[in-house]
DNA sequence: CCAATTATTGGAAGCGCTTCCCGAATAGCC
DNA sequence: GGCTATTCGGGAAGCGCTTCCAATAATTGG
């Protein structure tokens, strides 16, 4: 069995008081008494045991993260620089999945209850009132990642502004009859996408044919915000149109490759005969070349790990919804318009 | 603050002891006072303090995974995986992320003295002895995902048959002059993919250009199994080549998608001028059409999580070793040598 | 040299639970 | 009815730690 303090006071001939002090560096101790715990210690290997730890202080210094896993890659990427931003504290991270939006109150109640962690990440996930006012009342800290509340912290993408540059770039390359495939309404950065395309096609005087618009059919909660529903999309544009649009802002870049799947099984050209602009900038995106709006979402894992710490240690007060902006990447699916908006790029 | 057990205790007029009984259910208890207190404790939202629990158990109802954080597609995909399996259980899934291969050593360390896991998996990570030694001494199970060792339960793939049966495709397609493309060969996959791809370049009597085979560079103890590095590897097989191989065997899906992209570049056509295998199948492979030897990565998720909830709960003992079998898929980057070898997709 | 501080230390109490032991209550049996 | 099994419930002990309080030892100033 592994060492306990008790070991480690006795063999050293203190209290189990001062070998807490000697382990967490309390000012309270003679430096001498603390070398030589420390070196019984070591000789015994102990090792704080983190959950008595956690019960005696009441915090676990743990963060829980709440995943739609894994219907998107945007999500891991989240995930990544979740990750990354926390291996620089001492906060361990657990993984709370929800397999189907429409359930995520069955996780949300599990990390309520069980108490595993100071402070929850909710990435994608709408919160509603309900269990917003009991993080709150349970003085946990939370932050929404693409994703707002009024309440609580959160830090989203400027989506309308994002899907509007979008589309001004196409229309900025000459394109007139340009359509959209979006996600399952029922997502929220699905509908303000969709408002920020229309906004643009309307300040520019460009008329928009209703058939050059697809909504993804949402399943199993996922909002359509994959692959396969933008290959199907695109076969349903391609179906019910005579005349395709000839430029086309897709929601999401898994599904834009979903698109680019459907169009060259149908002998459409991309960019030739359809323009294509996507909106995230996975990994990928860069692989097949697709212009695209970026997220940075490197940056939002990375605000929201230090804002949630911030509030874990009760620095920071006050309301904290922070909208990065999307960034156009231009790269082939729209034309060799290179130049048209310098981006550097390793 | 919450409630906690003598809160209900009190309330309903019995002994913690008898609430604790009633919310676990005991057959030690009398279900109409079982009933009583279930009551109480749901007016009281009485929800148990998880790390309390454990403490007293001495069972944490987690599992650690250890995974090098983010590298490549792969790793996530089983991560994925193994959420899934693990939502039909009621563990917790916490997160160690090894941010530099060559280091993952302090998070050995820390998942060991943490204890806050009643198992861990440990995800395409050497383990060496003396690890493999601590966590057989604290009496921790452990499964290896994507590597070995003689005392651990694993469950790898078999790299060095893959190889040889991607390299065979090619083979039997009629190339002679096959290349290959591998990771760093500090990597154990790395070594047996490239033994079973020489092994099949014997056995059919072909010889094979050490100035075909290109090792892509160890970076951050991260193997090259990533894009960028599949792509220098692609420009410089280019560049130190004037007749350059028919056929390329990459190890790996994604180091294959930089191959893609550096041949694209250079006006390689594929797979008119070079024919493409890759190895994993990853997601994305699919929508490239890249021809791969599919890891069943989904199901090595499966067993793993599966075998380790067996070795916490007691239920196995002796060497599990488990080897899987990569299948061959043909699509696109071969040439359409469609129904070679049928393979039914979705 | 003495009172007043101040620096250290020991260890009980407490974090919220499980579990074991023991007694009370009830049931079963002759 | 009396006695033994059985069932049920109470609560102390214990999981491994932190922290607070009181006690002791070392210093300081005069």
């Amino acid at each position: 069995m592994a060492a306990t303090i008790y070991d480690v006071a006795k063999k050293a001939g203190v209290g189990i008081g001062t070998v807490s002090r000697a382990i967490n560096n309390s000012p309270q101790i003679n430096p001498s008494t603390k070398d030589r715990i420390l070196g019984v210690a070591r000789e015994l290997n102990y090792q704080p045991h983190a959950l008595a730890q956690s019960l005696a202080r009441k915090k676990t210094f743990t963060i829980a993260s709440v995943v739609p896993f894994f219907t998107n890659y945007f999500f891991i990427e989240l995930l990544r620089s979740v990750q990354h931003a926390l291996s620089r504290s001492n906060y361990d991270l657990i993984l709370y999945s929800v397999d189907r939006m429409d359930r995520s109150d069955t996780t949300l109640e599990r990390v309520l209850s069980e108490r595993r962690s100071d402070g929850v990440l909710i990435i994608s996930i709408g919160l509603n009132d309900a269990y917003a006012g009991k993080f709150i009342a349970a003085n946990i800290p939370v932050v929404l990642i693409d994703h707002m509340h009024f309440q609580i912290d959160s830090i989203a993408i400027a989506n309308r502004e994002g899907a509007y540059s979008a589309t001004e770039h196409l229309i900025a390359l000459g394109h007139q009859r340009i359509g959209m495939i979006d996600g399952h309404l029922s997502s929220y950065p699905a509908i303000l996408r969709l408002e920020g395309f229309k906004k643009a096609m309307l300040e520019h005087n460009l008329v928009f044919d209703d058939r050059h618009l697809i909504i993804c059919d949402a399943q199993a909660g996922e909002h359509g915000f994959n692959e396969v529903a933008g290959y199907l999309a695109m076969k349903r544009l391609i179906a019910q149109n005579d005349i395709l649009p000839t430029a086309l802002f897709v929601a999401s870049d898994v599904q834009a490759l979903g698109v680019m799947r459907a169009a060259k099984e149908a002998g459409v050209r991309i960019p030739e005969d359809i323009a294509l602009v996507g909106f995230d900038d996975i990994e990928f995106a860069k692989f097949v070349g697709l212009t695209t709006m970026r997220q940075p979402i490197a940056m939002m894992g990375q605000m929201a790990v230090e804002r949630l710490l911030e509030r874990i240690h009760g620095d920071q007060q006050g309301d904290f919804h922070h909208k990065l902006k999307a960034e156009l990447i231009v790269r082939e699916t729209c034309g060799s318009r290179k130049g048209f908006h310098v981006q550097a790029e390793s």
